[in-house]
RNA sequence: CGGGGCGUGGUGUAACGGCUAACAUGUCUGGUUUGGGACCAGAUGACUCCGGGUUCGAAUCCCGGCGCCCCGACCA
């Protein structure tokens, strides 16, 4: 991608109603626009670091045998008057038609996909099975917050799985908590299994999956010595207290953002809905139902919380826009731009992806903030300075390290 | 939803109730320049959030909306 074509330009300041890092950052950056309060959209930069991180997690769970679907958005109400979430969730958003028809934009799915599976699952030989998809979500906040952290439309991955018995629910629950952990390891994050609320789900605890940064709105326990974490809103422990797990360590207390929480759901959806199967002995059963959501959205936010610096964002290698960010300086002199351009050209041939910036009229200083701001990993110049040398100069966004390097070394880099 | 703060060119700011709403940045022209937002000249761009009111006169004061941000509550 040629710099000079991108749709989008950097600014200095960001908007001064915007205090927190990731909208500070990201509408300075050019990735997102606000549109309204909890409500953006995402430009080019900004999508192809949600794309990424999409398929991290489509990978994840496919893995664990996760199929991807695209359920309806637009949603009838009577399922959810069904369930009694139409009356219950006040999050929902109730729109009417031109004929009176009441309707809902989906904020989940449990009222969508309790009736299709009903459709297919007729036998304890369809089981398990566990459907997920991608997308927005909107939910009517009475406060949206925090940029594009919590806000009223959102992406999230909801993923439904059904099971036979609890002990096969139990081993899934197991399996999904792993794959979670790898999803935000891939993201670079480190997330802490927390102990949490069912909320109006279940009486059972459920997980949700926690990073630590002063941006969050959680607040959660963990042991310094064992994996114990636990939100400090369901419990009567405090910060320095002795850990009840491993008798070990002791509680530190941290603010934490939400993203992703596990659910076991019981036979609830399948009980409103009236959805059995035939089981080994030829009995009808309700299949034990579990849903399981990352914020996508919410994900992307906390990477540009918890991995920016003064100059910008920080883009892990895996989720960022582009892997290099090529920079010609000197874009008047013939060898230098001609140089740039080859070797543009020859990691286009590997599929690396980069973003170009070839703009003429720009000054070096300039450049280099905006390359700072955007954090595309690493970050290749070329000027009269490294042809001088016969090499080329890489600058890593993460750590400030530089490297001189052949264009031989280089590309071997990404062969 | 309760409380607080703020609404002025695209962005960030300024302007005592009083002159043609100022400055920076951005954008456009031309020139110069190319290792950390460089420089020169010119140009462009605002119904001062909306609606009322007070006043000879309102960006400024008053009332009512709307919007945005923050704290709290909420958080399927």
């Amino acid at each position: 991608m040629l710099q000079s074509q991108l749709f989008t330009k950097t600014r200095k300041e960001a908007p001064k109603d915007e205090v927190t890092t990731n909208a500070q950052l990201l509408i300075r950056a050019g990735f997102v626009h606000k549109e309204m309060a909890g409500s953006y959209s995402y430009l080019p930069l900004g999508r192809r670091v949600l794309l990424q991180i999409e398929s991290i997690v489509r990978d994840e769970m496919d893995r664990i045998g996760g199929q991807e679907v695209r359920m309806a958005t637009l949603q009838p109400s009577e399922p959810w008057k069904q369930t009694g979430a139409w009356d219950k969730v006040d999050v929902i958003f109730k729109i009417n038609s031109r004929t009176e028809k009441e309707y809902t934009i989906g904020q989940s799915a449990e009222e969508i996909v309790t009736p299709i599976a009903q459709e297919y699952v007729r036998s304890y030989k369809d089981l398990p099975v566990a459907v997920y998809q991608i997308g927005q979500k909107y939910r009517d906040e009475l406060r949206a917050k925090s940029g594009i952290m919590r806000g009223r439309e959102f992406s999230m991955k909801d993923m439904y799985s059904f099971h036979e018995t609890q002990e096969d629910f139990d081993r899934f629950y197991a399996i999904a908590k792993e794959a979670y952990l790898k999803v935000y390891k891939r993201c670079g994050l480190v997330a802490k299994v927390t102990e949490a609320s069912g909320g109006s789900f279940t009486e059972k605890l459920s997980y949700e999956f926690m990073v630590l940064t002063g941006a969050g709105e959680d607040d959660i326990l963990y042991c310094d010595a064992c994996s114990y974490c636990v939100n400090a809103e369901i419990t009567k422990q405090q910060e320095a207290d002795a850990c009840t797990r491993c008798n070990k360590g002791t509680l530190a207390r941290a603010k934490a953002s939400e993203v992703g929480n596990i659910f076991d759901l019981g036979i609830k959806y399948p009980k409103d809905f009236g959805f059995t199967y035939k089981n080994k002995e030829g009995e009808d059963a309700y299949p034990i139902m579990g849903c399981f959501g990352i914020g996508i959205t919410r994900l992307m936010g906390v990477i540009a919380e918890a991995l920016s610096d003064d100059g910008g964002l920080v883009w892990p290698e895996s989720v960022a826009p582009y892997r290099v960010h090529l920079i010609s300086l000197a874009t008047d002199d013939l060898e230098v731009s001609s140089t740039a351009n080859l070797l543009y050209d020859a990691l286009l041939d590997l599929g690396v992806d980069v973003l170009y910036d070839e703009r003429k009229g720009v000054s070096a200083g300039e450049k280099f903030n905006d390359s700072d701001l955007i954090g595309i990993p690493l970050r290749v110049i070329v000027s009269k300075k490294t042809l001088a040398e016969g090499k080329f100069e890489i600058k890593h966004r993460a750590s400030g390290e530089s490297e001189w390097v052949s264009r031989e070394d280089l590309l071997a880099r990404f062969v």
